[in-house]
DNA sequence: AAACAATTATGCTTTAAAACATGCAAATTT
DNA sequence: AAATTTGCATGTTTTAAAGCATAATTGTTT
C-alpha cells in the first residue's frame, strides 16, 4: 500500500482533528514528508534519552508510553489509539525524551519531522492551539495521576486503570468486553503494583462479580461499582 | 504603590522572559488589564474545581500548587518563584482547575484575564511558543514525578524534594541554607509521606551529616550525598 | 505572664503491599 | 510428542511506611 493511499484511507475512516486545521498547501507539505512505519508487538518506537526528531501519528494499533523505574519496574504513563499524535513534548521542551514509546500490538505509525511541524505552527495559529490544548490536557492528567497513584490503594488504582482502558479503547460489540487484551504485567505497570497484586486484585474483582476474566479477555460487569471503588473503596 | 510603578520595579529587577516577547502595544494592553493582589501566608489564590479566568504572575513571595487527596492529604505538585506564570493550564485545557494555588508566604501576584492572553497568543507566535515550551517542560516534570513518587523509597523522595527546593529557591548568602522555610507538613506533602516520616527522615539525614536542621532552617551540608540518595539510596 | 494552640520529636503498633516460593496451564520450540 | 519457556494463580513471609499515642518545644492569644 502506498503512503498516499494509506493516508487517505485512514483519513477517510476517521478524520483526525488536526487535519481539518490545515491548508491544502500544508497538507501537501505533510504528504511529502510523511513516512509510514510498521512496528511489531512490543517494538520500541523511541526510547528515553533519545533526542526527539519526529512527530508520530498512530494510524493503526495501540501504543503505550512508559517510563522505566526502579528495579526494572515500568510505569505506563499514557495510551494512544488511532488517530493520536505523540512524541512532540520533548522536542517542544528542548530536551531528550523522558519516556519510551512502544507498540502494544502490531501497529502502523506515521512520522513527520518536528522541524516541519515547527514551521507549520509558526504559520498556523490553529495548529499552535491544537498543541497547547493537547499539552494542557495531558498535564492535567499527569498531575491527577500523581495523586491517584500515590494515594489510592491497590483496589482503587486497579479500578481506575480499568476505567482508563474503557475510556481509551472502549468495548467490543457486546458492549462489555474491553477492546484491549494486555498481559497482567501491563495491567500492573498501568496501576503501579506488582504483577502478583494485579492478578490477585483482578481475581478479587471477578469474585465480587464486578468483572469476569477469561485469560486476557476482561468483561466489565458492574461499571458503576468500578467507578465507586476508583473514587475510594 | 501604583500598579504601574510596582510592575516597572519588578520588571527592572528581574526581567520576565515573557515581557521581552511583547510589542509596546501588547505591553500597554497588559498594563491596562493587569491587577495586583496581595495574599497572606497560606491564602488560596484559586481552588480545585474553580473555573480559570486569570493568568497569574507571581511578583513577590512563594506560591505552591497542590492537590487535595485521600484523607486530607495534600500533594504539592509545583512551586513558583518570582517571576513565574501559573493558572493558565486549565483555561487552555477548557476545564476547571484540578489543583489549588496558595501563597506559601505573604505574596504579591498579578492577574491578567486569560481572554486577553488568548487574544495576544493569536497575534504573537513567540507567546504561543512560550506557553508550548512551559507546558512541555511541566509535562515532562510531572511524568517524571509520577515514577519518583511511586517507586522511590522515603529517603530517596525526601532527598529529591530537598534538591527541588535548592533548584527552585536556592541558598541564602552562606551558600548552604535553603532560602525557603517550610513546615514539616509541607515537606511531607512535597515528598509524598506523612509528617512523622518527614520529621524522622530529616533527623536521620541530620544524624548522617547530610544536612543540619535548626527549626525550619535547613542547611545542606553534603549535596553530593543528597543527589546520590535521590538517585537511589 | 499564663493559658492555649500548633508544631516538632520520638517510640510503639499495625498494616498494606512487596518479595518470595511454588504449582499449574498454555504456548512455543525442538 | 517431548521439552522448555512463558504467563497465570495463589499461599506465605517480610518489610516499608502509615497510624497512633504521648511528650516536648515553640508560637500565639488573652
Amino acid at each position: 500500500m502506498t503512503i498516499k493511499s494509506t493516508l487517505e484511507k485512514v483519513i477517510s475512516e476517521d478524520l483526525a482533528e488536526i487535519w481539518s486545521l490545515l491548508s491544502s498547501e500544508e497538507k501537501r507539505l505533510i504528504t511529502d514528508n510523511f513516512e509510514i512505519h510498521n512496528f511489531k508487538k512490543n517494538q520500541i518506537i523511541y526510547a528515553e534519552k533519545d533526542n526527539p526528531v519526529y512527530l508520530w501519528c498512530l494510524l493503526k494499533g495501540k501504543v503505550k508510553l512508559y517510563k522505566d523505574g526502579i528495579g526494572g519496574r515500568q510505569q505506563i504513563l499514557r495510551l494512544y489509539r488511532p488517530i493520536q499524535y505523540f512524541g512532540y513534548r520533548a522536542y517542544f521542551a528542548r530536551e531528550p525524551y523522558v519516556s519510551t514509546a512502544a507498540a502494544f500490538e502490531a501497529s502502523s505509525v506515521g512520522s513527520l519531522p518536528m522541524d516541519v511541524v515547527k514551521g507549520m505552527i509558526d504559520n498556523n495559529r490553529d495548529l499552535a492551539w491544537f498543541f497547547i490544548h493537547e499539552l494542557s490536557k495531558n498535564l492535567g492528567g499527569s498531575d491527577t495521576k500523581i495523586v491517584t497513584l500515590t494515594q489510592k490503594h491497590i483496589r482503587g488504582r486497579l479500578a481506575e486503570a480499568l476505567i482508563l482502558l474503557i475510556d481509551n479503547y472502549g468495548f467490543e460489540e457486546d458492549g462489555k468486553t474491553l477492546k484491549i487484551y494486555m498481559a497482567r504485567e501491563d495491567v500492573a505497570n498501568l496501576s503501579n503494583m506488582t504483577t502478583s497484586n494485579a492478578i490477585r486484585t483482578l481475581s478479587a474483582f471477578a469474585q465480587e462479580r464486578i468483572i469476569t476474566v477469561d485469560g486476557r479477555r476482561i468483561k466489565i460487569v458492574d461499571e458503576a461499582k468500578l467507578r465507586q471503588i476508583s473514587k475510594f473503596g
